[in-house]
DNA sequence: CCTCCACAGGAAGCGCAGGAGT
DNA sequence: ACTCCTGCGCTTCCTGTGGAGG
């Protein structure tokens, strides 16, 4: 009886499922990766880029680009867009022009941005061990001798100038002198508008021979852009006009964030079909921005290393506002109380730091005068999701 | 005005993992 | 088997600092 409980559960999940009608005509649309067929709204920045490239399609050289633009403007959409067109274009005269795409913060280092490109141009190359010239060299010679045209995306270039140097940038802008057959040409892709300072003259001159700009989406565009995709996403008379209208609302009061929006679209979807609703409506929206907002803190609490599982948890559990020495002070006697062993302060003020960058915790710097300056720590998520988070690990279950 | 607390946060470097070449 | 890479988490050592109390 009792081990037909859960079977009878999920076959009324399963009945419930198939007899509801998906309000998706393709869910795909509406993800951030999808590349659409007309990306509305910027025509300008699509024949920038393309005149930029148009070169190598007879064997020129070609600028390198430099595209700037605050997050969700379609930067990414329209460079993979361009550039899938420019390799069709490419097949049929048979130029060997290859698309190198990598996104430095996702790849994370040096390394792996190296490791992306290698991959890109059919270079298989071990994921780690080899010294970066060494990585560097076979993908040189590699170019050379199959007399490659490479043209590698760097989306969020910032982030590698920023924690490395412009080292490798160099390094990338100077192959072409090197290189007697091949070519490699870049597009730099940046949310920061001010990067340019980290970079030294010789690397932003030859980065940036051409610049694309691109401004957020008004409210207004927006509103057209999902409408449009919701067109192809779901049946006929699905979303409410109401509901796209918030949805814009929503992303566009922030900086016009398209992928946000989109998001935003898709989830609400998804919250109307498991209501099993035949329409997508305001409300929906308004729960799945919490929803989403939910979903990511619960994905970065799952995330979280031991230590900072354990300071999160010292700041959360315990009541009212924290110093950083009371915090260090409650996580030792937790970790003798576990076993574990503590770490010291320095690295502890550090896990404080990025607790308090993913947005779990406000972490204020106070002067309290004679008495000392210090971090007033207060948690911003609530105890109880914590809880359930946490009790999911082995360690921290021991505690709660 | 000066002092001095209780930290913040930078710099350097260590040990380890994971791997290549020889 | 040995040396040489890089990244990562962490420690050690350090200098810097806002403002209450003297």
């Amino acid at each position: 009886m009792v081990n037909n409980k859960p079977k009878d559960l999920l076959d009324e999940i399963f009945t419930k499922a198939l007899s509801i009608q998906s309000l998706y005509k393709d869910r795909n649309v509406l993800r951030s990766d999808y590349i659409p067929l007309k990306l509305p709204f910027r025509e300008k920045q699509i024949v920038a880029m393309g005149e930029a490239l148009a070169p190598l399609l007879h064997k020129s050289k070609c600028s390198n680009l430099f595209i700037y633009g605050k997050p969700g403007t379609g930067k990414t959409a329209v460079a993979k867009y361009v550039l899938q067109r420019l390799e069709e274009k490419a097949l049929t005269p048979n130029l060997k022009i290859k698309f190198a795409y990598t996104n430095t913060r996702v790849a994370g280092t040096e390394y792996r941005v190296l490791f992306d490109m290698a991959q890109s141009i059919g270079l298989s190359v071990p994921f780690t061990g080899l010294a970066l010239n060494e990585v560097f060299r076979r993908i040189t010679s590699e170019i050379e001798s199959s007399t490659l045209t490479v043209v590698l995306v760097m989306d969020e270039i910032d982030f590698l100038i920023k924690k490395y140097s412009d080292d490798l940038l160099y390094e990338l802008t100077r192959v072409n002198e090197q290189l007697p057959k091949g070519y490699v040409a870049i597009i730099g892709i940046s949310n920061d508008l001010n990067f340019k300072e980290f970079l030294n003259p010789r690397v932003l001159s030859s980065l940036s021979e051409e610049e694309i700009i691109f401004s957020p989406y008004t409210a207004e565009e927006l509103r057209a852009i999902l409408s449009d995709r919701a067109k192809i996403a779901f049946f006929d008379n699905i979303v409410t006009e109401a509901s796209i209208n918030l949805c814009a609302a929503l992303a566009g009061s922030e900086h016009g964030d398209a992928r946000r929006a989109l998001d935003l679209l898709r989830v609400s979807g998804e919250v109307a079909e498991r209501e099993c609703a035949t329409k997508v409506e305001e409300r929906h929206v308004r729960i799945a921005v919490q929803k989403i907002e939910q979903d990511r803190i619960v994905e970065v609490l799952k995330s979280l290393p031991l230590h900072a599982k354990l300071l999160l948890w010292t700041i959360t559990s315990s009541e009212g506002v924290h110093s950083t020495g009371e915090v260090y002070e409650y996580y030792s006697k937790l970790c003798q109380k576990i076993n574990v062993d503590e770490l010291t302060p320095r690295r502890v003020t550090m896990l404080i730091s990025e607790l308090d960058l993913l947005g779990l915790i406000v972490a204020k710097i106070i002067s309290k005068g004679r008495y000392g300056r210090t971090k007033q720590i207060n948690p911003l998520i609530q105890l109880q999701l914590v809880r359930e988070v946490f009790s999911e690990d082995l360690i921290m279950n021991s505690i709660l």
